[in-house]
DNA sequence: CTATGAACATGATGTTCATGA
DNA sequence: TCATGAACATCATGTTCATAG
């Protein structure tokens, strides 16, 4: 038995990093921009490499694998970006993950709620 | 503007503490035994060695000053224990510190619900 | 300059060791 | 043994450096 607190911050972007890559093919910094907008209001603004990092354990969970691309098709230059997609069980090991996550999630909640109703 | 995820343990449980101090005298285990005993059904299980920091924290805030006591008036033994209680301006500079996590704590609940709300 | 990544540094928290009564 | 605390270790995350185009 853990012995956690709350849910952390790696294990969200994970959560958000999964479901980009079912809708879209984006690539790192996207992502990163994609939920610093996301999460500006909040004030929470995550750091380009908690990007990678999870992007990279995402592809050693053989949940995602990496192909290379060139953005830009046409003249905006031969910059190397990397893509990622679902492995073949890719996604099946998403939900389970993402089940995962969402358990903690709930926790997490019903215990912000419990603190507020002792302290407050 | 920081950049913060959500709340830290360790306003969680100043937070604690500046309540229970409110309410009675205990020492350092005591509130161990309590805090582990609120958390236990959400799977939180605070160490000792961040119950010492965070009392001591709030000592050099000046919220809270440290007085020794004998355990156990009578046949309990010696065992010398430290009651913290209220400096005098301690209640004053406590309701401004449970004001800011407050505020950190409603962040963190409507960031979890917007988590919850993207992903599920 | 953008994109990716590793290396390095700091912050937050946990585990172990030391001391006194 | 219980209580307190410091020292030490590890995890989580952020900042800086390196490399390629």
């Amino acid at each position: 038995m853990p012995n956690r607190f709350l849910t952390k911050q790696r294990a969200v972007i994970k959560l958000y990093l999964i479901n980009l890559v079912e809708q879209n093919k984006l690539y790192g910094l996207q992502f990163l921009q994609l939920l610093r907008k996301e999460f500006e209001p909040y004030g929470f603004r995550p750091t380009h490499s908690e990007i990678y990092k999870s992007l990279h354990e995402l592809t050693k969970e053989g949940i995602l694998y990496r192909t290379k691309k060139l953005k830009g098709e046409g003249q905006d230059g031969f910059q190397e970006i990397v893509i990622y997609q679902f492995t073949e069980d890719g996604y099946e090991k998403a939900k389970t993950y993402k089940k995962m996550v969402k358990q903690d999630l709930d926790r997490s909640k019903h215990m912000i709620n419990k603190i507020l109703k002792d302290n407050f």
